[in-house]
DNA sequence: GAGCATACCTACTCGTGCGTAGGGTTACGC
DNA sequence: GCGTAACCCTACGCACGAGTAGGTATGCTC
């Protein structure tokens, strides 16, 4: 008999995305435990089951999420940082991309990034991430150093590429809990840290020459 | 009639540290919301009611944790770097007690850490804490920098501070997870990147000339 | 050695939230 | 215009885990 329905029947490629949308918006909200099935279907605008019907269970919800925010991200860093242009002006663009997006994405990736560390079964995931972008840094500074005909042991190179991607991602965090603050400044000071901090040390300087 | 009771009647005070003990190996093996008040019972060799008549509920429990963990941190650090030193020795004696520290409790503190920053009810906590660590940080960077009749605006100081901080726990999780590291050698590697970086740029050094 | 506080237990209640069973309706191909 | 597949729903079952009720034993004090 049909009173004109409420909902409109829409096809499956964009009720996922509405659900990953809503996924992501209460994971990060409340984090993944205490997130709700039921939450997520009623802001996506839909039914329990549905969800399950499409991306199945929670763990695997979050992973998709996970999935899709990552791939965004990575790819809007690799399309600014041209692999032709000199290192520090891809360290620059990149860095520039990645607050961008995180400004762009405030509650939405930040949080859900801090989510993922915590949770064993996810944590994985996300350090396969980190060890990609680990390896692209440690990547640049290696290819600057050997442009000035310099070399410096791997481990270092990983080493140092690891805390600055760890600063990195520190300030990010800084700048998703502060709505005020500018994603371009951010960068700038980032890259100074970085690229001056980093360019220092690589370069034969050392604060106390290690004794052990 | 008594068959000697199979359980030692412990004072109050032992018990609970008993209890403390279990809840972080528990919190920090499967996360907050995932650990059950029975396995933390269970493996502080108690019974659950004893545990909710000492520390109470579970978020009482987890942020009793965080208490104390974090306090222990704080004094070996602040143990450590006696402020009447120079700034760049403080700065060193600071990383190693809190390498140090992190390499002692591996898997204790670093994943309890971790776990705080996801879900709300503690981030507040953990903030505090960091608010703290990089006060004291940007502190001596502005200490070491008056000394040279230097001067640089609050806000950069605390951002490069903030930067540091973030470094540094990056590299906390990374010696974490690498039971074979070393806490001295990576203290000695966080302690160049912060030096050296922070210090070149808050000399005025910059990368390139903030165009906004 | 009686009284009392403290340490300690077993065995429940009850809410919450994941995942599903089973069924209805709209569109699209033929 | 009719079958069939895709879309969508209202319920539920069921497990798990937080927190509690109510009681027992042990040691300490006077």
């Amino acid at each position: 008999m049909s009173t004109a329905p409420a909902f409109k029947r829409l096809p499956r490629a964009v009720r996922e995305q509405q659900m990953l949308d809503a996924a992501v918006k209460v994971f990060s909200r409340r984090g993944f435990h205490a997130a709700s099935m039921d939450e997520i279907a009623e802001d996506a605008g839909i039914s329990k089951p549905m969800v399950y019907a499409y991306l199945g269970t929670k763990e695997e919800l979050f992973v998709a999420c996970l999935h899709r925010e990552g791939t965004r991200m990575m790819q809007a860093i690799a399309g600014a940082a041209a692999p032709d242009l000199p290192a520090d002006e891809r360290l620059w663009r990149g860095l520039r991309a990645f607050f961008g997006f995180v400004g762009a994405y405030r509650d939405g990736w930040a949080v859900l990034y801090r989510q993922a560390r915590g949770e064993q079964p996810f944590a994985g995931e996300l350090a396969t991430m980190r060890a990609r972008l680990v390896e692209v840094v440690a990547g640049m500074l290696d290819h600057a150093l050997r442009a000035e005909g310099r070399e410096v042991a791997g481990t270092d190179l990983e080493v140092v590429a690891y805390a600055l991607v760890g600063a990195t991602e520190s300030l990010a965090d800084w700048l998703a809990d502060h709505p005020e603050a500018d994603p371009e400044k951010t960068a700038t000071r980032m890259m100074n840290v970085a690229w001056l901090g980093a360019g220092q040390l690589l370069h034969g300087v050392t604060w106390r020459p290690a004794s052990d």
